[in-house]
DNA sequence: ATCCATTTTTAGAATTATTCCATTTTTGTT
DNA sequence: AACAAAAATGGAATAATTCTAAAAATGGAT
């Protein structure tokens, strides 16, 4: 029936996550969210719907996920842990003025020449900056 | 007489930081520990010799420092803040394992083509995988 | 259905990196 | 020496995340 659903369960399933309903609402809520919600944002939002979720089971969740593949997760931020459901290549730029934090594509990750006999899993570019809409309003 | 002192004094003084006693220590130590070190391991080892150091007055010049551009601030790893006195291109790799971090020359800094209007005044690049070490101890 | 083992969730306490605050010390200038 | 401004200090406060021990849910096997 609920498409998206459908794809929430295999996505977990297909990384051996058994999909149950808090799992689900995490990962619901981040391939529907593209904003990097922090663990914060996603318990607050599922909160008022699921008012027995605990904190504590969002971490276990997004950890999870993370730990699985199935999520990055983002530091551009030294505070708080961001998460994005979104696996394409693409990186992510923070406007130091308003905070904002967007997606940039690109064709693929850069990753250059490792010295011998590392091995490379994953790889992570973020850029600060001022977006567009806080550089026209900048004094020069 | 001391070259290395002389050296720290300028880079402060060129970003306009007055050179006390405890920021010279600061970034003496970060130009000649190549280690990314946190602020609790540079608040550590500075300690001995400057009993009256606080750890407030660690943050606090690491904050100076990386707002003024004189070093970097690495968010490879979740929990700490890393830092870094060396400005020249380079990205960084961490051991998923044996939590080592290391540096990558590479000759320019990859940036992205940006959406218009976007500045960019800053880039990092991390990578994660396993290093070689590390590696060549692996059960397959 | 029922029992049992395993997995997952939960609430709250604990941990810990970092910031804040009010005071003291240092520095530089008249 | 006197004073204002800047920097450093110690300890309390904050807040993100993890830990812990107990409760709930799950999924066979009987």
């Amino acid at each position: 029936m609920d498409a998206i659903k459908n794809m929430v369960k295999e996505r977990l399933e297909l990384h051996g996550i058994k999909p149950s309903m808090q799992r689900m609402a995490v990962m619901e809520y981040l391939m529907t969210h593209r904003t990097h919600p922090t663990a914060e944002m996603i318990f607050a939002d599922l909160y008022p719907e699921m008012p027995t979720l605990s904190k504590a089971t969002v971490y276990n969740t997004l950890n999870l996920l993370v730990e699985r593949g199935v999520v990055r997760l983002i530091t551009i931020e030294e505070k708080n842990a961001r998460f994005d459901a979104c696996m394409d290549p693409h990186i992510h730029f923070r406007c130091r003025q308003c905070g904002a934090i967007l997606d940039v594509n690109v064709e693929a990750h850069w990753i250059p020449a490792m010295p011998s006999g590392v091995s490379v899993e994953m790889s992570e570019t973020y850029c600060i900056g001022y977006c567009a809409e806080c550089n026209s309003k900048r004094v020069n």
